[in-house]
RNA sequence: GACCCUAUCGUCUAGUGGUUAGGACAUCAGGUUUUCAUCCUGAAAACCGGGGUUCGACUCCCCGUAGGGUCGCCA
């Protein structure tokens, strides 16, 4: 049974690598039907902080990389790790060392200085027990692991045959003290503990696996399976990071990026199928996600893509999903909440009875909503962009920009007198209606001012007139939309 | 600096000794369209350098070069 982890440090939120990691764990693992732990790394209790792990654990629930066990938190372990430190000190596989960080800081600064790689220099190894229980008494002092002289290998799924020389580890510190382990131990104690087989995670901690592994041995654990995934890099091939823009995943989310969007754009950074196919939702990746064919070579994050991905997806949403995921966006409108609200036994959730137009105090229905967002469902990248795009709809007056209103240098004016004169004559406000009417209308008024057949010199001035913007949805569908009277009133709004 | 990792269009990549080096994003051109977007058609665009091995190297080996990662009483 194949058992992996997901084990995020609360010292920052769930970002981009984070969260790659994280997929990439449970799509190993799923396939597999085996079983996904979240582990929050919490040992470093200054560092850590419950509004990360917050962050974190809801994050990776709006993404739907769901965890089978925990999330186990480090800090309420620490019984566990003190057995297993105190065995490694019982069988001379880890000692105590005095030296103060002082020391240590000179040491490493003279090592620095003559060219020599910074290692500590091993004095506290050899103490006597006298020596040993001696300075105890002031209880000062870290636990190091004693590193043998030996070869490491070890097996990465992703890269091949690894090799360290155990020459180039130092005698690494395991633990502040007997309650407070360090990063390098408690990842080995848990893994054991958790009957972890595979640790899928960050090129970024190759290092360190060495140590851990040195650590399984002394200790007599199993062999475990390593799988190092290839760092993300920023699009000038630096570490990506702030500067590079958003890197948490909840800032993703409050753009209005989608979760499919990013769940297929985090995939493809450092896998792919070898095949042409590049739409894959999470179950089709379960399907055909394999950590062999993970990429050994750094992988570049794009945004282009991810904009690319974002607007595929929203085109393919139904409208209601679509309609409900702009709604925070739109900000001209509030919801009218009834009063009578469902009891607690029923979920007390409230009942909404439909939108009021801030400004105009016009109410207004969910579907009325829907027919808004269709006309924008192919425009859209972000959910965000659709507070600008639709704020129209929402507002008393419009303002319009000089010149705006003109097609080609024509004047709006008597094009606008017309199309309101027939506007105000149509007795059924049908689509086809309209752009039976508009269609003649344009027509006629192009050949009256000896111009060729051009529905620009109606259709401009009229989206203009609705919109007051220089780009947007056809004239015909928002006409539909706003009814006669309004369209009306804004064609005599555009006039003046 | 030491150790480790990596290297195909601008970007993500397919390719596993013989290919017109394929696809996608982005870019550009054209079409549809009142505008924008969508959609359709097309174009331009790549094997880091040098040595080997081989009848033949993008592909295998070596050396450079470049980029990245790591060197904590952080994780």
């Amino acid at each position: 049974m194949i058992r992996t982890r997901f084990a995020p440090s609360p010292t920052g939120v769930l970002h981009i690598g984070n969260a790659r990691t994280a997929l990439f764990n449970y799509l190993f693992t799923k396939k597999e039907k085996g079983v996904f732990v979240l582990r929050i790394e919490d040992t470093d209790e200054e560092r850590s902080s419950s509004v990360f792990e917050k962050d974190i654990i809801e994050n990776l629930k709006w993404l739907g990389i769901n965890w089978d066990e925990g999330p186990y938190k480090q800090s309420k372990r620490r019984n566990i790790y003190e057995k297993y430190i105190k065995q490694l000190i019982n069988e001379d596989k880890a000692y105590y060392c005095f030296c103060s960080q002082e020391e240590l800081a000179a040491e490493k600064q003279y090592q620095m200085s003559i060219g020599q790689p910074t290692q500590y220099n091993q004095k506290c190894r050899n103490l006597s027990k006298k020596e040993v229980e001696k300075k105890l008494q002031e209880n000062k002092y870290i636990i190091r692991f004693k590193t043998p002289e030996k070869k490491v290998e070890f097996n990465d799924l992703i890269r091949g045959k690894i090799e360290f020389d155990t020459k180039l580890i130092d005698d690494f510190a395991i633990a502040k003290n007997l309650q407070n382990p360090l990063y390098n131990f408690a990842v080995v104690i848990d893994d054991f503990e958790m009957d972890i087989t595979h640790v899928i995670r960050g090129e970024d901690l190759l290092p360190n696996t060495p140590k851990q592994i040195l650590i399984q041995e002394a200790l007599g654990f199993p062999v475990i399976n390593f799988a190092h995934l290839p760092v993300i890099l920023g699009p000038d091939k630096k570490k990506m990071s702030k500067r590079h823009g958003a890197t948490a995943i909840q800032e993703y989310k409050e753009q209005g990026y989608l979760q499919e969007a990013l769940i297929n754009f985090l995939a493809f950074l450092g896998w792919n199928p070898d095949s042409e196919r590049e739409i894959y939702t999470i179950n089709d990746l379960l399907k055909d996600f394999s950590i062999e064919k993970v990429h050994k070579a750094a992988a570049i994050f794009n945004i282009e893509r991810l904009n690319y991905l974002n607007g595929l997806y929203i085109r393919k949403k139904n409208i209601k999903e679509l309609t409900k995921l702009c709604l925070p966006y739109i900000d001209l409108i509030e919801p009218i909440i009834s009063s009578e609200q469902y009891p607690p036994a029923y979920g007390g959730q409230q009942i909404t009875q439909g939108y009021k137009i801030k400004e105009t105090k016009e109410i207004i229905t969910f579907e009325y909503l829907e027919k808004i967002i269709s006309l924008y469902q192919e425009r859209l990248k972000k959910i965000s962009e659709i507070t600008e795009l639709t704020s129209y709809f929402f507002k008393k007056q419009l303002i319009y920009d000089k010149g705006l209103l003109a097609w080609k240098g024509s004047a709006p004016n008597p094009a606008l007198d017309i199309i309101e004169l027939k506007l105000l004559n149509i007795k059924e406000w049908t689509f086809e209606n309209l752009e039976k009417i508009l269609t003649d209308l344009s027509l006629e008024y192009a050949q009256s001012i000896n111009k060729d057949k051009d529905r620009g010199y109606i259709m401009w001035p009229l989206r203009a007139a609705l919109t007051g913007q220089k780009s947007s949805a056809g004239p015909i569908d928002i006409a539909l939309i706003l009814g006669k009277e309004k369209t009306l009133n804004r064609i005599k709004q555009a006039k003046k």
